[in-house]
DNA sequence: AACTTAATATTACAACTGTAATCCAAAATA
DNA sequence: TATTTTGGATTACAGTTGTAATATTAAGTT
């Protein structure tokens, strides 16, 4: 199977993180929906569709109508733990260790958080 | 204080690191670490150094010869702490803790970093 | 059918990045 | 001193990204 997974921008991470909710959608729907979260112009929002569309991370179907009906074709968790890999890869040398120490050296992780955190890990046995 | 830090590009990242274990080095000392983990000719290294400094994230310090002392004014912590905050907001919502879940999900951590994590955690408090 | 609207396709354009090469001046060497 | 080497400055050039505008075409409306 054919694991690789294409660039996804910033701003295109955004819509792919529209798909990833709602599965599918036109980019009418897209556009509505980013209108709400950011300025961006319904031109701009069809520029990322056409380019996630062109790098292979979606797909445009057909419909009856004019409208393509859009869909993921990365996952939302592969994608997501790609990411992380390759930041962490990048930043810490692959040490999610180094990351979450970082965090509470710095002092950008409450006592909340590290409480969650832990519970995570416990019930994860 | 002026927190602000520049954008460092990936490949800057790798002579921010240098600078950061060493502390300050020539530009020939840079190329000659940096020869030893990729590929890069000496004039891309330059170039990297330069685009730092002229960012902001470096200084070139004049010495008696020819050649400049650089050293780092981005200091390590902040910039780790800083990119991953920008990292969990652009990826997960913020979240630490759905990142985390996220490699344990996809098994992209093993059992003895889940140890040393909650290790980690619990010396904290 | 003519006109307007909506969706897609094509084009734009600058900043940032990766990846250098060329040019120039100072320093080291022959 | 003439020459080579070295470090820095300037220039290059394509791909990605942010941020659209314009052009075209299909669909809906009058």
């Amino acid at each position: 199977m054919n694991t690789k997974i294409p660039q996804i921008s910033e701003a295109e991470l955004e819509v792919m993180k529209i798909l990833w909710e709602v599965g599918q959608a036109t980019s009418s729907q897209i556009i509505d929906r980013l209108s709400e979260t950011t300025e961006w112009k319904p031109k701009t929002i069809q520029t990322l569709i056409s380019r996630l569309a062109a790098k292979g991370a979606i797909k445009a179907e057909s419909t009856n109508s004019k409208a393509f009906l859009y869909l993921p074709l990365v996952g939302e968790e592969e994608f997501k733990a790609l990411a992380s890999k390759s930041f962490l890869q990048k930043v810490f040398d692959g040490s999610l260790n180094l990351m979450v120490a970082s965090f509470i050296k710095e002092e950008k992780i409450s006592k909340e958080e590290i409480q969650s955190l832990k519970k995570l890990l416990d019930e994860e046995g």
